[in-house]
DNA sequence: TTGGAATGGTTGTTTAAACAACCGTATGCA
DNA sequence: TGCATACGGTTGTTTAAACAACCATTCCAA
């Protein structure tokens, strides 16, 4: 029953996610230094509105592993601040889709590489095959549980 | 500067750490399904403990990655539980050291088992030498930005 | 030895997460 | 067609995290 793959020593770093937390939490430093009001959370929500503008708040969940009254108030906090909008969907009038706004567009380029800057830190003397590997072992982990 | 370990499309799993997320909820259903009254943060001290009783305070923060309120806090709910004892230490008045009761002894088996149960279902699939990779590449992740 | 800095721990406050319960809209099946 | 169910989103509540400020003890160096 029992397989030997972790020592039970070792156990608990694989469930905390400390390299994840400290990557964030360098982030944030790094926005903070730079003066932007925005957490890494917020980030979060525009980076995948980034990648694909006009998603629903339902999307943003999955894309973001948070629940439905989260994403309802990170959207909140960044409607107020002017970076995102919400638009009712017209063939559904239950969705609302979310879009970027053109202040939110301007952050881009700077906290993309504010992220960038921060991985390659946190990667430094990590050899790119041995990256990839842990990224492919993450992913399984994912959708094994999910 | 930058480099390219990382397409930007690929960032975004790294910083918010998924996969660990989704290790800790899995946990902590099966904690709630045996009927144990205990959250993962309150188990990960205890797993500490149990490692090496008798840590102080400062020491749970380095372990766990987390701040001296928060273990104050963490403490005083185990203790609430009848699961920690802290005991001043005699060489400097300072320090709590903190020991496991009886009662927690006894959850430890059963935790450590739901731990790796949920372990081994993360990582089926995985081979075991990836596994070995990810946890030095997260490792020194974590050594990188500390 | 003594006064300032560092360390270990606690308390107050703010912020945000999860969970449950709810509303309005859409879907599917009798 | 109509009613039960599912789905997308919001609100209320509780819990816990980070941050700052604080107290007591210890360390260190003038």
């Amino acid at each position: 029953m029992q397989n030997n793959q972790f020592k039970k020593g070792e156990l608990y770093s694989f469930i905390t996610g400390k390299a994840s937390i400290a990557i964030a939490r360098s982030l944030q430093k790094k926005f903070n230094a730079a003066g932007l009001q925005l957490t890494i959370e917020q980030w979060s929500v525009l980076y995948h509105l980034w990648k694909d503008d006009g998603k629903s708040q339902q999307d943003l969940c999955n894309a973001t592993f948070r629940d439905k009254p989260s994403i309802t108030r990170l959207v909140d906090n960044l409607e107020k601040l002017g970076l995102v909008q919400r638009v009712p969907s017209d063939s559904d009038r239950r969705i609302n889709k979310i879009y970027v706004t053109k202040a939110a567009q301007k952050l881009q380029e700077q906290t993309m590489q504010l992220a960038e800057e921060t991985l390659n830190e946190a990667l430094s003397g990590v050899p790119p095959e041995h990256v990839d590997l842990c990224k492919e072992v993450l992913q399984k982990v994912y959708d094994n549980l999910k």
